[in-house]
DNA sequence: CGCGGGTTTGATGATGCTCAAGCCCGGTGG
DNA sequence: CCACCGGGCTTGAGCATCATCAAACCCGCG
């Protein structure tokens, strides 16, 4: 069950076979099915999660009631709300299985606990944490100059997985445009790539 | 010159007197004059830099000559391309001063000597990493779900220390809006206000 | 005085949204 | 086996928001 997961950490950093076994002992197995939510708005966001099976999303919905997706997850992904999470502040986000999924949680205070215990976790999560930030970055710059249709090339070009597994409305609302509009976006990319 | 940095440091970690006075001998003091750049498109970025005094940002430039700003970074906050300081690869931002600046600046093998020498620095770039984390993936979410004016309110009233300091059209570029259409929204706020 | 940087204003147009309807397809139950 | 239903995708018409382009304005400064 915690293949993934140690497989994840070693590529990052290394650690000795107890610290591997000792890794595991942090963590709590949770079985999640399609539609299940880990965390609701509203609620503080007790658990930080690594997906060791299926697919989850992040994310708000606003006055409308239109969605926004902040993250998607799939293994060997972390999903969380790192800001309720950290601060024990409720919080504005859902997290939803999108397929029945495998997950590997973590509490709050056992979190730093395990950051005592294996202090290069500390290391880990930086990476982590920073490889985050750039895909983060990159991708609200991307949503500050380009239109729609140039977001959407940018989005199958660099990670052809999503669009395979997360059905169009969806990857409207993670690109932040309408599905109208991305079904318009694609019909006419279609057409005009078989010329 | 290196007061700022270790009272930063000191708000999330602990150090010892030895490992406060080691550490300032891993940067570099640099000034930076009005409009000149720390980095520029295509170059590497060599340095992380913390901003002693002065005010910073960082911004792509599109096909079409429009500038959009990524970043502001001012006293107690750093600049950098992750990306670029952490692969090697050139970098697609430009880092330009906004005022006269006093920076101190780490290199990287430097950067990995430092964490090697005071590994509790590891924890205080970890929190750093997610605190911008959690700071870019709300000004995401607010740029997925939000308009022009709501981008704007949401700006003046959790941040009232940037528009003191950046002219109206750098706001613009940082909400991803237009000049023009940031004048006209404001006009129509102080007219609906005053009534 | 004239220049440059920044802001404002107006006219026009494009991009993407809203609302409403229809379609496709796989699953379920009579 | 067929009818029906729901979820997801598509299409069309009209509209709102925001961008573009061009011009004028404001003001501090050399």
């Amino acid at each position: 069950m915690h293949e993934l997961l140690s497989l994840n950490v070693r590529q990052k950093i290394s650690l000795s076979t107890q610290e591997e076994e000792l890794l595991k002992t942090f963590f709590i197995p949770k079985k999640l099915r399609k539609k299940q939510f880990l965390l609701q708005e509203g609620e503080v966001c007790q658990y930080a999660a690594f997906v060791e099976k299926g697919l989850l999303r992040s994310y708000t919905v606003d006055k409308k009631g239109n969605e926004h997706i902040l993250q998607f997850a799939m293994e060997g992904w972390w999903i969380s709300d790192l800001f309720s999470f950290y601060s024990g502040e409720p919080s504005v986000y859902m997290i939803e299985a999108m397929e029945d999924a495998e997950l590997l949680l973590i509490k709050k205070d056992r979190y730093e606990d395990l950051l005592q215990a294996i202090p290069s976790m500390e290391r880990y999560f930086r990476l982590l944490l920073q490889n985050n930030l750039i895909a983060t970055q990159r991708r609200l710059n991307d949503k500050l100059s380009l239109p729609a249709e140039e977001l959407y090339l940018k989005l199958i070009d660099t990670c052809d997985s999503i669009p395979q597994r997360v059905p169009q409305h969806m990857i409207a609302s993670f690109l932040g445009i309408t599905r109208e509009t991305l079904s318009r976006i694609r019909k006419q990319l279609s057409s005009s790539h078989k010329k």
